[in-house]
DNA sequence: CAAACATATAACTATGTAGTAATATGTTTG
DNA sequence: CAAACATATTACTACATAGTTATATGTTTG
């Protein structure tokens, strides 16, 4: 595999690679919500949500839609979806070994 | 999803959200290799694949064997192949955001 | 058994990025 | 149109972790 595929490959994964991204990207699974819902839902700091949703919007993992003074996000499509359901798949056999790990 | 969901989804994808260890995950895809091959292939220092081998191992994300004083890895199972090929999947469709997106 | 080899570990540095506090921008409403 | 509201941005700090150099551990072989 070339060094960009590889490069643009890390990239993708540090989107997911973050609790409170994940903890967004969970919320917003299925219905789209504004910022302040999922600040409600999540109990993060509005601009610390606010930032997360930049970063996982300028990946393309999500897409927003504004009306009036809100903005909706969204799960951007299947192929996101499908990571975090294979996602779930490894975590079902290696949740022991990634619990105990301390790498990080 | 609870938080403790969240957390061990986060170190997973951590395990996959950096280039050396993608670089080495692909070099043994499909076939077991030695530290010394891997370090051939990818052009990583010798300690430095040791330690990113080791956090691989500790996830549980690769397994290894022992012959002599070789060391051979490879990658732990098929769930853990899923998770590549679906970033694959990803990068199809959102590769261009990816390359332009400046968070990381 | 000493030397060469294969891998792992330790200590350290540098960098990337998550979080916060403060503020800016843009929108609705009375 | 001023005040309240919803979201985004900026500047900053703190911490996690990738990489390096040096060294340790364990294994084969002449």
């Amino acid at each position: 595999m070339s060094r960009n595929q590889v490069e643009l490959e890390a990239k993708l994964f540090k989107g997911f690679a973050d609790q409170s991204r994940l903890l967004i990207l969970s919320t917003i699974l299925g219905q789209p919500k504004t910022v302040s819902e999922i600040v409600d839902e999540t109990k993060l700091s509005q601009p610390n949500t606010s930032a997360h949703l930049a970063c996982l919007l300028e990946c393309g993992l999500i897409r927003n839609e504004k009306k009036g003074r809100e903005v909706f996000y969204e799960v951007s499509g299947k192929e996101v979806v499908g990571m975090l359901q294979q996602a779930q798949k490894v975590l079902k056999k290696h949740s022991k070994e990634i619990y105990e790990c301390t790498n990080y």
